[in-house]
DNA sequence: TGAACAGTAATTGTATACAACTTTTGTACA
DNA sequence: TGTACAAAAGTTGTATACAATTACTGTTCA
């Protein structure tokens, strides 16, 4: 009936999105685990360097796992929007029924990183031009609020926190990692709104952030801006009182972003598997 | 093994509130049903005047009006906060199965008006003083966004809409109805968030206004702030023309409203049983 | 050749059975 | 009388079976 522990298929970022990419049809792959228990999903360590234990014999993931695991892959754009997520192809790969895949597609929908179609099933979202620019119209008030906020009350240790944080993205910067440093650019923002006093405008900032990867043009394969010097000044005001000169970095950094983005805006949507096949020989064309 | 549908309990707000209360021992109810397929769910006439048509064979509810039911009924303060939702009461209640209850719980748990503690089951959400005052200060600086907005865009028929909300409001406040008048108050806020032409800001305050109701001090018996006529100057002001008239008419009319709360915060949690219980019989004591 | 239709396969939606956990209730003992 | 422990009742968590809907493929007919 079931499927023994021993032959059940391993979990991971990379092949999961090779398998959803090429429709699931291909079941192996090779034997990984990250088990990091926390609650926001951003900390789990999915796309460190891939070898790691291939000692541990897998045990089920739980939901929280597999919700972490999705959400980071969406936010990295490793599954592109439009994406379907079949629900079968996940109980199969993650080793779990379809009730936890439909729960946590359900949280991804709830994040508007999913979009659920009735008796379709779901897929990653997407997001038009003039929704990008609505997103960074609200990013841009949000975050003002927030950084004022965080220079009153701002400690030691947080700085600390958030200057290791731009030191991993200038790293993951210099290794043309361009995955880590989306996810690292996008936590660099949500971390500094958890410093928020107010939860509210917090837990709004961090529903925000995620959603500018769903834009549905954007170049994936050219590095995006790189936001790192921009971060260390907007810390560095923050760091010294500073809330003004603060806020006014956080803005034109913000608008730096979208600007880039309206840059990249020409090439339309690449999604198609036509489209995927023929980018693969773009030299004969 | 199923139960026939002519014997089928039926569904409405004011039973199952009152159900929940005693610890749901008492299964016999009236006959009543709304059948409304609108997305958002201060659009069903929930708590409208109570008979309708008995007529009815009552099919089952689709999962999305017993979300509006509870999302309702949470609004309106029917249901206090730290009330248990049981899935077993409710998926009888409701006379579906124990699955469609837990996709609504799941989905009132994302717009935070329940919580979900792991094996022990779903719960109204409550607030704290301070985490209202977080509410209140992150609802002023969208609200100003979204009056400004919304100033340079409403048109006629818009204005009309609204305009027969406050009537609403002035017709229950007359009639002292107090759940009505809550859930009309909120929806004001709501429905203008929806002119908002940024869909995120919009979909913030809307997120962000229900959760007022989960203040776990706050006075239920005594009649709330009558809002009616602030909204009615603030959306004269937006009619014609004023923006920053109508953004401050809001802000005042946000600060009374918290400042109300504040005033009404003294008395703390009467949720108890035990509380319930002397709370009926206020004159012997 | 192409469009429309029908049948089949696959996917999602719902209900239910069982397992795991928590809370309550009852009993024994200090 | 009160505390500690043990049993049982009730509730939630997960998996699976079946129903309903959709998508696909192959055939027929113009």
């Amino acid at each position: 009936m079931k499927r023994a522990n021993q032959e059940r298929d391993d979990h991971n970022l990379s092949n999961l999105a090779a398998n959803i990419a090429m429709g699931g049809k291909d079941g192996s792959s090779s034997l990984n685990s990250s088990r990091d228990r926390t609650n926001s999903p951003l900390n789990t360590h999915s796309s460190m360097t891939a070898a790691q234990s291939p000692t541990q014999p897998n045990p089920k993931p739980t939901e929280d796992v597999i919700y972490a695991e999705l959400y980071n892959s969406i936010l990295e754009r490793r599954l592109p929007p439009e994406t379907k997520l079949g629900e079968n192809l996940l109980a199969e790969h993650y080793g779990v029924s379809r009730t936890i895949i439909r729960q946590v597609l359900q949280r991804l929908a709830h994040d508007r990183l999913v979009k659920l179609e009735p008796n379709r099933g779901a897929f990653v979202s997407s997001l038009s031009l003039e929704e990008s620019k609505q997103i960074y119209e609200a990013w841009r008030l949000t975050e003002a609020a927030i950084v004022r906020d965080v220079t009153k009350t701002i400690t030691r240790k947080q700085i600390t926190a958030l200057k290791k944080l731009v030191t991993e993205e200038r790293q993951a910067c210099e290794a043309q990692d361009i995955h880590r440093l989306t996810r690292l650019s996008a936590q660099f923002h949500m971390q500094l709104a958890d410093l928020c006093q107010n939860k509210f405008l917090g837990r709004f900032l961090k529903e925000l952030v995620p959603q500018t990867s769903l834009a549905f043009f954007y170049e994936v394969k050219s590095m995006p801006v790189c936001t790192k010097d921009e971060h260390s000044e907007i810390l560095d005001y923050i760091a010294s009182g500073n809330e003004e000169a603060a806020v006014a970095a956080a803005m034109r950094h913000l608008d730096g972003i979208e600007k880039a983005l309206n840059a990249r805006a020409s090439l339309k949507k690449p999604t198609s598997l036509i489209d995927l096949l023929n980018a693969r020989i773009p030299s004969i064309s």
